[in-house]
DNA sequence: ATGGTCGTCTCACGA
């Protein structure tokens, strides 16, 4: 079983590539973040065709959240039940699985803007919402991965230039530590289950050409409560879209679940 | 050197 996020930064103009990237990497579930669309703008025919399901939270021009799915996605949780939020940023699925339902969640965590903002603020509130809510939501569904945009660098392996970035807004203590607790909840990075390149990264900024510098941050993450890390068998950073014309400023990541053999 | 580049109902703002 593969899952993947990838932050498409308006599925509007990504959606040809969304489609060549599942062409070419079929996968069992596709969380998207940074729709940038209404509700009603979500291109579910096209997915359909090429044999998606989908679930979705839009919002116009900011925010949104999928779920594409080979097999539909039942009981369906759009948002944070204990925040309440016009911003549209999580949506929880149930998919089948050979062990049993997995409760797959795509998240995309607020920015932050700069330490100290208002929308700082906002993102550690947003952060201790979102704990509280996945310690129960993993009693209810002990098999859960939560993949997505967490805007934070875990640590300084995760950041291009650490002296640079020291304290800035994606890399700051508050933020880390807030990341720390889901991973305190029992959830695993499957990034670091496996040994990586160093400097690893699955955002670029746009600007300077950083994706040429390999100037970025590995901000995307795919998290994995106890009882699925044993089956995840790779996890990797598909730097591939990266290099498209018009691409997102991220790139998927790709998490692999093997339930064979192991119960 | 506080710049730069995207995407969005763009001449501003969020990332």
């Amino acid at each position: 079983m593969k899952l993947a996020t990838w932050n498409v930064n308006s599925l509007k103009v990504r959606l040809p590539q969304v489609i060549a990237w599942l062409d070419a990497n079929p996968v069992d579930a596709l969380c998207l973040q940074e729709l940038k669309l209404p509700q009603e703008k979500f291109p579910a025919e096209a997915l359909a065709e090429l044999g998606y399901k989908a679930s979705w939270a839009g919002q116009k021009t900011y925010n949104g959240v999928a779920v594409l799915s080979r097999e539909v996605g039942t009981d369906v949780q759009v948002n944070l039940p204990n925040f309440e939020d016009p911003q549209q940023r999580v949506i929880a699925v149930t998919l089948p699985s050979a062990v049993g339902d997995i409760r797959v969640i795509s998240a995309y965590c607020p920015n932050g803007q700069a330490v100290g903002s208002d929308k700082y603020a906002y993102k550690l509130a947003w952060f201790a919402a979102l704990h509280d809510w996945l310690r129960e939501e993993m009693q209810r569904y002990p098999r859960l991965a939560i993949l997505g945009d967490y805007n934070v660098a875990p640590a300084d392996a995760d950041v291009h230039d650490p002296a640079k970035w020291a304290g800035d807004v994606l890399v700051s203590e508050p933020e880390r530590e807030a990341f720390q607790r889901l991973l305190s909840l029992g959830l695993t990075d499957a990034f670091r289950l496996f040994e990586q390149e160093e400097k690893s990264f699955s955002w670029w900024d746009y600007r300077q050409f950083a994706f040429r510098r390999n100037a970025g941050l590995r901000i995307d993450h795919v998290l994995l409560s106890a009882s699925l890390v044993p089956h995840c068998a790779a996890c990797i950073i598909d730097k591939a879209p990266r290099r498209n014309e018009q691409p997102s400023d991220h790139t998927p990541v790709v998490a692999t679940l093997d339930f064979k053999g192991v119960s």
